[in-house]
DNA sequence: ACCCTATGCTTGGTCTGACCAACAGTCAAT
DNA sequence: ATTGACTGTTGGTCAGACCAAGCATAGGGT
């Protein structure tokens, strides 16, 4: 608790992370606009081209420029989805935070989640989900294809909600689970009578959302995901 | 979806930094080892200093080494909190996340957090929120100073539940609250008034875990967070 | 007038080899 | 035992170079 405070001076790729995150997060270059070339940024910030491209690796594994190998240029990403699901999932590895906590979160978000879509969300918003019900009915026998329609159904039924936010870490947790569910099904003695129990639960849940039974269908969607533990 | 899957070598930083990843998250390295210096690294994969570099930047940007400038070699990162934090604030900025939503996800999480707090937490959990709130009565007139005791009082609850997915989330939405919180309350127009209204929130919250009415501590906390709002 | 190729420029990826400041450890002088 | 100079290691930074891939434009063939 000195009077004084540091003036540890932070490394120059900090500094220049720092300086192109502010334009990228301040709106001075949208989603997809391109960034000027590593030798322009060089000369621009008076830095060698090294440490702009340790401040370019830093953004790009922050998911705020789009990963390089396009043709000309690199471009500011437009999702740092990746980013956010990398987050979650190293804090697994890291902190000890267990699958069940994971679950548990997921519960809770999606829940509420249902909960407001099944007060705003339209047809239209519902259309998606419906599609991927009836695909599911096709996919019984195919636990990886089921999987990512799976990711897709619950997707499509948070964005109905309209949160972004609760989207955003949904899909971080759901994405996480992926590996646990896959070994989980492999372990399952009748794969196709399994999935077809949950398609009709995903069915009971959309049509809970349809009927504006917002409480209903997060009851059921925390038994549903919640029904995870019961493989394992 | 053919037979041969893609050969495109990612380039060189990439598969490094996969390799270190795979060798912390794989357990061979435990959060605080020391890792190899650079030069070794580089030696080991066979790749330049500078690859090296790159990839050690992309992985403590996800917060899996420690950030250098300790004095002897770099260290495997404890928590990735604030990588966390990061991808959840540069969420807000790329894809249109609105505080609304991030202040609804907050009720959410904080909520279910507290009904799992009132269950299981002991008077040891409870304490750090206890001296958070006596500390609350002396900061009335400081908003800085007490925007970090309600950071602290907050997050000493949701870690009262033991479920540290739902402490990480909480916490990653409130960071980026700060911001806003400290601009509503630049324009109050009485500041003691106001964190004295809000203490008496928090006293309210943490007695009502401390009797184990879980529903009922919820329920303040999502009025309490909500009460943010009013102020805009 | 049209298409196609050749050439050159730009960009990201990689390497080499160097220098600096900060720090740990050693060892001699006090 | 304390101090202080010396040394080696580490991360941070730089300059300058080369390559492969892609774009642009000029020039040649039809």
């Amino acid at each position: 608790m000195s009077v004084f405070e540091s003036v540890t001076p932070s490394p120059l790729y900090q500094q220049v992370a720092g300086r192109i995150r502010e334009a990228i997060v301040g709106g001075r270059f949208g989603p997809g606009d391109a960034l000027p070339g590593e030798r322009d940024l060089a000369e621009a910030f008076g830095v060698s081209r090294a440490s702009v491209r340790e401040a370019l690796r830093q953004l790009e594994a922050q998911g705020l420029v789009a990963g390089g190998r396009t043709a000309q240029g690199r471009t500011v990403a437009r999702t740092n989805r990746a980013a956010l699901t990398q987050a979650v999932s190293d804090s697994m590895a890291l902190e000890q935070v267990s699958l069940g906590d994971l679950i548990e979160l997921r519960c809770a978000v999606e829940g509420q989640a249902l909960r407001l879509a099944a007060e705003v969300a339209t047809p239209d918003d519902l259309r998606e989900a419906w599609q991927t019900v009836e695909e599911m009915h096709r996919s019984h026998h195919d636990a990886a294809a089921y999987d990512l329609l799976d990711v897709a159904f619950h997707a499509a039924l948070v964005r109905a909600s309209g949160n972004q936010a609760m989207h955003a870490v949904m899909q971080a947790c759901r994405d996480a689970q992926t590996r646990y569910l896959a070994e989980a099904l492999e372990r399952v003695a009748d794969l196709t009578t399994t999935l077809a129990r949950l398609t009709a639960e995903h069915e009971a849940i959309i049509r809970a959302v349809e009927a504006g039974r917002g409480d209903h269908a997060a009851t059921l969607t925390e038994q549903h995901i919640r029904g995870f533990y019961d493989w394992q």
